[in-house]
DNA sequence: TAGCCTGTTAGCTATTTAGCTAAATAGCTA
DNA sequence: TAGCTATTTAGCTAAATAGCTAACAGGCTA
C-alpha cells in the first residue's frame, strides 16, 4: 500500500494514470505528452508498475501501457475506509 | 492537490491521520505512538498542515491536533473522480 | 521569577528522488 | 546482417526527505 501512495505522490504519474484511464498508449506516446525526457519517464512507468498501479505488454517494437484499475480502487477504497471517509458522494446511508 | 498527496506518501503520516480520525489529540500524544524523535514527528505534522489535513489548536501549554476530514474527502473524491474510479464499492450503478 | 513541560526550530547527515545525456538492448525491416 | 525505431539502463547532479541531537520559546506553577 504504501508502494502506491508512493507511486501517486508525484504529479506527472498521476497524470500517467489519468491518461491511461482512456486506453493504452505506448510508452512513446505517453512520453510525447508530458515535457520531460524519455528516460525521466521511463522511470515513472518503473515506479507505476513497481506499484502494480500499469502493466506492461511488449508489441512489437514497443511497449503498451495499460492501468490495472483494480489495483487503484482497492489502494483508494481501502485507505477511505481506513480513515471512516464514506465511499459515497451523496446519499451518504451509512 | 498535489501537496496533498505528497502529505499522503508516508506511512507515519498516513498514520497519524488515521489516529486523529479517532478524535484530537496533543502533539505529545500522538508523538508517544510513533517510534521516532519529536522533532521528526513535529516535520510531519508541518506537513500534514501544509496539506491543510490538520488542525493545531493551541490548548494551553500544548498543542492539540484535529483532523480535516473534509480536506481529505475533497482530494481522495476528486481523484477518484477524475479517474474514473467509482465512488460506489457495491451498486456500482453508474 | 525560576524552573519545568511541551513542542518547534536549527543544523547536521544519509538516503532517495527526479531530472539530464549518453549508451545499451530489443525488435523490426530492407 | 545492417540499420532504424523504441525503450530502458548507466551514470551523473541537484534538490528534497526523513531522521537525529541540541538548543530555543511559550506557557504553567511553585
Amino acid at each position: 500500500m504504501n508502494v502506491i501512495f508512493e507511486a501517486l505522490a508525484h504529479p506527472t504519474r498521476r497524470a500517467i494514470l489519468e491518461m491511461l484511464k482512456g486506453g493504452s498508449r505506448t510508452a512513446g506516446e505517453i512520453a510525447d505528452a508530458f515535457d520531460v525526457s524519455k528516460p525521466t519517464m521511463s522511470g515513472h512507468f518503473h515506479k507505476l508498475k513497481e506499484a502494480g498501479l500499469i502493466h506492461a505488454d511488449q508489441r512489437g517494437n514497443s511497449i503498451l501501457y495499460s492501468i490495472n484499475m483494480s489495483v487503484l480502487e482497492e489502494a483508494l477504497l481501502g485507505f477511505m475506509g481506513k480513515m471512516g471517509v464514506s465511499a459515497r458522494t451523496e446519499g451518504e446511508a451509512t
